[in-house]
DNA sequence: TCCAGTACTATTTTT
DNA sequence: TAGTACTGGA
């Protein structure tokens, strides 16, 4: 436990009740965790498998067992659990699906695919150009994390239009449950509310999970709240971890209040606060203390650094956007070849992602290696898509947004007419769109040759149901193959090139399904499988990517968590941070803490870059420097002495000689 | 079934 | 404006 400050001993040590740690930026919070979850099982003799620690992405879980694992041995930390919030969620659907309302083989349906079943529900429903799938999405969304069942949301419902929202969660509810299926928010939903209502279960997760921990705290939402109250039970042997002031997700639902109402929910609760930074020099420090001291807290804290004070942040005016993306591929050319710093220390943050192309295109022109994060995922990518509303199907017959994704899935010549046929009949005789392919009573319905190329699905899923239920990645292999998948992609491909790149992405997924299945899920059955691979974004494949030398490009909210030793925190300017509907519903202490947020990521160097116009809908409008600057004190910015038109010059030209230098290096090679 | 022309939409996004 | 999602005609 070497290397830990007073404070963050003290968080570490102290088991002896509910505790919340506020962990300001860059104050070694991953570092608390990992070091209680070895203290708790070192010193305090606590079995691995009754610790566990909760997080919000997959990223931070991984980095955090890998984290437990510096300190532990395997040996050690055998039964620990480190999991996603929805991950633990599964979890506890799966031990018994039937006293949650589901059936064995449930479905997990991810974002896109809900999307997908909302807009079918839209498609029937009348006026629905009024309402966009996105937005009712949301909606479903909101009423789920806030407890409100579709009879709740039609009860409350203001008005017309409310109420047609209602009907169509309950549209979409009742859906779920025929498809024998749950989406993302039900993975908390559900367990929440089946420990209020079925306390032998609730015993037993608490007989498991005797200590909990929690990452991010300010980040979950009212479900996520009371999931984790439950676990906990009345005496709190937890220890959350959180910072108000990096709460960035009240879009989201996320109650960052949930940090406030542990103190009621638990009189005895212990709150340490670590506010030693060891990320950032002393003077952007100073600029985060202040740019954040004008928003309200209940938990006043001042972080503080021990470092030197540092380069003077600096703000760069510019002309327009353009102008705003060569000068910041200058200067990072600047820092590359006149201060030796590598590309991947540097990153550009923005408030949206609409920001980044001016940047890719000028980072292009200059040879500069970038990385851009939040790219389609893995798992949204088509052929994937396919793939795994296959193994869906094989695991849960009665999905029928598997059925439809996948029946014509390579071409079977089953089209929409029968498809509407057969969607009818199912309906009439309440069955699986797969149960009803084979029922006698299609025949008044269908014609024999479409009976026949149905017929001949089932057949094709039958089979390999059991095959790829013994052996999940020699079957699906066999499986691709059956339906000639590759042949498939390659017709439907612009190039070869692209079908063999889709279907290397194929063999991946068939690869860590052989793996799942050799490792955590021997005895466990196929839908489980296929549920944890929805769960898990396969992100390596982005982390190899982001390795180089590459200047790392990101939204505000996507860089929490992460630092570079030289920030460009672009586009400070009013309606981009604060961003126009946060100042339009007044929620602008948000988008401070979203300021805060890119402020903290820097070690540094922090530079500010903002425009003097900027084009919106292709009219040019003229912009103002963001509030948040001016919230700074100016004697703490280094605002340049030149004039925004000199400097452009001078560093276009500087930019220039630097491109010459790095064509000069390469030649040389 | 595919492409081209048209209509639409512009905050943040993980699971 | 510009990039994308969808629709309808060949």
């Amino acid at each position: 436990m070497s290397g830990l400050n007073p404070r963050q001993l003290e968080a570490v040590r102290y088991t002896d009740g509910p505790l919340l740690v506020l962990a300001g930026a860059g104050s070694g919070k991953t570092r608390v965790i990992t070091q209680k979850i070895a203290h708790l099982i070192g010193q305090k003799g606590i079995a691995p498998r009754h610790i566990c620690a909760v997080t919000f992405t997959n990223k931070a879980a991984r980095e955090m067992r890998e984290r437990v694992g510096q300190q532990l041995t395997d040996v050690k930390t055998r039964g620990l659990t480190i999991s996603t919030f929805h991950t633990l969620g599964l979890n506890i659907l799966r031990r018994e699906p039937e006293r949650v309302g589901l059936r064995q083989g449930f479905s997990l349906l991810d974002a896109q695919d809900s999307e997908a079943l909302i807009k079918e529900h839209l498609r029937h429903a009348q006026d629905a150009d009024a309402i966009s799938p996105p937005a009712l999405q949301h909606r479903i969304s909101r009423w789920k994390n806030d407890f409100i069942d579709p009879t709740q949301a039609l009860s409350q419902a203001e008005d017309d239009f409310e109420a047609r929202l209602a009907a169509l969660y309950a549209d979409y509810e009742r859906s779920l449950k025929a498809y024998n299926a749950v989406d993302f928010d039900d993975l908390i939903l559900t367990p929440a509310q089946v420990f209020r209502t079925q306390p032998d279960l609730l015993q037993h997760w608490r007989d498991r999970i005797r200590y909990l921990l929690v990452d991010e705290y300010q980040d979950t939402n009212s479900a996520q709240y009371e999931l984790v109250r439950h676990l906990a039970g009345p005496e709190g042997a937890f220890t959350v971890v959180g910072d108000d002031d990096q709460s960035i997700y009240a879009w989201r639902g996320a109650r960052p209040e949930n940090l406030i109402r542990l103190k009621d929910d638990y009189p005895t609760l212990k709150v340490i606060m670590l506010e030693q930074n060891y990320r950032s020099t002393a003077r952007i420090l100073g600029l985060a203390n202040t740019l954040i001291a004008n928003n309200p807290h209940v938990f006043k804290k001042r972080l503080w650094s021990e470092h030197g004070p540092g380069e003077k942040p600096r703000v760069i005016q510019c002309k327009d956007e353009t102008h705003e993306a060569e000068t910041v591929a200058s200067e990072i050319l600047h820092l590359k070849y006149a201060e030796n710093m590598p590309f991947g220390d540097m990153a550009i943050l923005y408030r949206g992602n609409h920001q980044a192309r001016q940047f890719e295109k000028v980072l292009r022109e200059y040879n500069i290696p970038y990385f851009l994060s939040g790219g389609t995922s893995f798992f949204a990518r088509t052929e994937i898509k396919d793939v795994m509303a296959y193994l869906r199907l094989l695991a849960n017959p009665e999905d029928d947004a598997a059925f439809l994704r996948i029946v014509n899935t390579p071409r079977r010549e089953i089209g929409p007419t029968t498809l509407e046929r057969l969607a009818e009949y199912a309906r009439t005789t309440e069955t699986s769109l797969l149960a009803a392919c084979e029922t006698a009573g299609l025949n008044a319905h269908l014609g024999e040759r479409q009976r026949d190329r149905l017929g001949a699905f089932v057949r094709l899923t039958d089979t390999h149901r059991q095959s790829v239920t013994a052996d999940p990645a020699g079957g699906l292999r066999n499986l691709v193959d059956a339906i000639g998948y590759a042949g498939w992609l390659r017709e439907n491909a612009s190039s070869q090139a692209v079908a063999d790149r889709r279907f290397e992405n194929v063999t991946d997924l068939i690869g860590w399904l052989g793996k799942l299945h050799k490792g955590d899920f021997q005895n466990k059955r196929l839908a489980d499988m296929v549920n944890h691979l929805t769960l898990m974004d396969v992100l390596d494949r982005q982390d190899e990517e982001s390795g180089g030398d590459r200047v790392h490009l990101m939204t505000l909210h996507a860089a929490k968590g992460l630092e570079f030793p030289q920030v460009f925190l672009v586009g400070m300017e009013e309606e981009l941070l604060p961003h126009r509907t946060s100042i339009e519903e007044d929620s602008i202490e948000e988008e401070r803490r979203l300021a805060y947020v890119g402020i903290t990521r820097a070690r540094k160097t922090l530079t500010f870059t903002l425009t003097r116009r900027r084009k919106r809908y292709g009219e040019w409008i003229p912009s103002e420097p963001s509030r948040f600057l001016n919230e700074l004190p100016k004697d703490a910015l280094d605002w340049g002495d030149r004039t925004p038109d000199d400097s452009a010059v001078e560093r276009k030209a500087r930019g220039l000689s630097h491109l010459h230098m790095m064509k000069g290096l390469l030649s040389d090679d």
